[in-house]
DNA sequence: CAAATTTCAGTTCCACTGAGATGG
DNA sequence: CCCATCTCAGTGAAACTGAAATTT
C-alpha cells in the first residue's frame, strides 16, 4: 500500500455533507447503544419526548411534531403500547383520530432514556469546548430553521 | 391543539445529537436527488472518490478508506462495474486479493457527481457565512478525528 | 494453525410511498 | 366531493452480522 489504508479521501473531509453525515453515524451508534440498555430506539424517545412536553396528541399531530413518518408511528405506537408506556384512545370530538396518553410507566421510562441521553452528547461532543458546542449547536438549529419554512418531510 | 402543531419538542432543540441527526436528514434528502440524476448512490461516490484519489485499490483498503462495510463494497462495486465504470482484477501477488481500477468512463461520472455535490453544500450550509462554515468544518473534523482513533466500523 | 479477503445471505433502523377504510 | 386520520403493506438506502471458501 502506498498509502495509509484507512485514510478517507481528501475530498470528503473537506465536504460539509460528509462531516455532518459521518458524525451523524457516530451519533446513531451512541444513541443505538444507550437506548438498547432501555430496549427502546429512537423513534420510542422521539414520541415520549413530545407526548410529555406537550401532553396527549393525536398521531398525526406526533408525526409532525417528531418528524417521524405517519406510518412509522403506527408502528412505534404499538410497540410502546404493548409495553404499556402510552395509551390510544378515541378521540370524543373528532372520532377518526386516537389520543395518545403517556402512562406513569411510560414517564418514568422516558427519564431513564433521557439520562442515557444526556451522557451521549458528553462523550460524543467531547473533544469541544462549552463555547464551541454552543456555537455549533447555534450554527445547526439556523441550518434547519432555513431548510424548515417547511419541515423535513411535512411538505 | 393547544400548541403548534408541529413544533419538535424543546427537549430535542437543545440536544446536539438531534440536530446533528436531523441536519444529516436534510443533507441526505439533497445527496440522494443529486446522485439520482446520475443514476448513482453515495455508496457509488465514495468509492470512485477513494480509486480516483488513491488510485487502484483492493476491496478491503476500498472499504476501510470509505468507511463502507465490506459486505456492501462488494455489491456497490457489481453495480459500478455492471456499468463499466470499474474493473476489477486479480491480485497476482497475492490471490485473495481483487485489485479495482477506476475506467476512464468511471471519471467522468466522477467529475459529473462531484459537480452535483459542491452545489449541494452551497445549497445545505446557505444561511451560514464563509467563516461560520469554515467554523462548522473545523469542529466537526475534531470531532470525527476524537473518534476516530479508531474508524467507524473497523474496530 | 491463525489471519485476511471476497462473497452471499440475512438483519435492523430510519425515511418514505401507496392504498384502503372511516369520518369531518 | 374533498380532505384528514389511522392503518397496513411494501420499498429502499445505509450500516451491520455471520458464515463459507480461498489463500497467506
Amino acid at each position: 500500500m502506498t498509502t495509509a489504508d484507512d485514510a478517507p479521501p481528501a475530498r470528503l473531509l473537506e465536504l460539509p455533507t460528509w462531516l455532518i453525515s459521518q458524525t451523524s453515524v457516530h451519533a446513531h451508534r451512541l444513541l443505538a447503544e444507550a437506548f438498547a440498555e432501555a430496549g427502546s430506539r429512537g423513534y420510542h424517545y422521539r414520541l415520549l419526548a413530545a407526548l410529555v412536553e406537550y401532553g396527549p396528541a393525536s398521531q398525526a399531530t406526533l408525526g409532525r411534531r417528531t418528524g417521524i413518518d405517519r406510518s412509522d408511528v403506527v408502528a412505534a405506537l404499538n410497540d410502546l403500547a404493548d409495553r404499556d408506556l402510552i395509551e390510544r384512545s378515541p378521540d370524543p370530538s373528532d372520532r377518526r383520530r386516537n389520543i395518545v396518553t403517556v402512562t406513569s410507566a411510560g414517564r418514568e421510562h422516558y427519564r431513564r432514556l433521557d439520562t442515557g441521553l444526556t451522557g451521549v452528547q458528553e462523550e460524543l461532543l467531547a473533544p469541544l469546548s462549552a463555547a464551541e458546542r454552543e456555537q455549533l449547536v447555534q450554527m445547526l438549529a439556523r441550518v434547519l430553521e432555513h431548510h424548515s419554512g417547511r419541515t423535513p418531510r411535512a411538505v
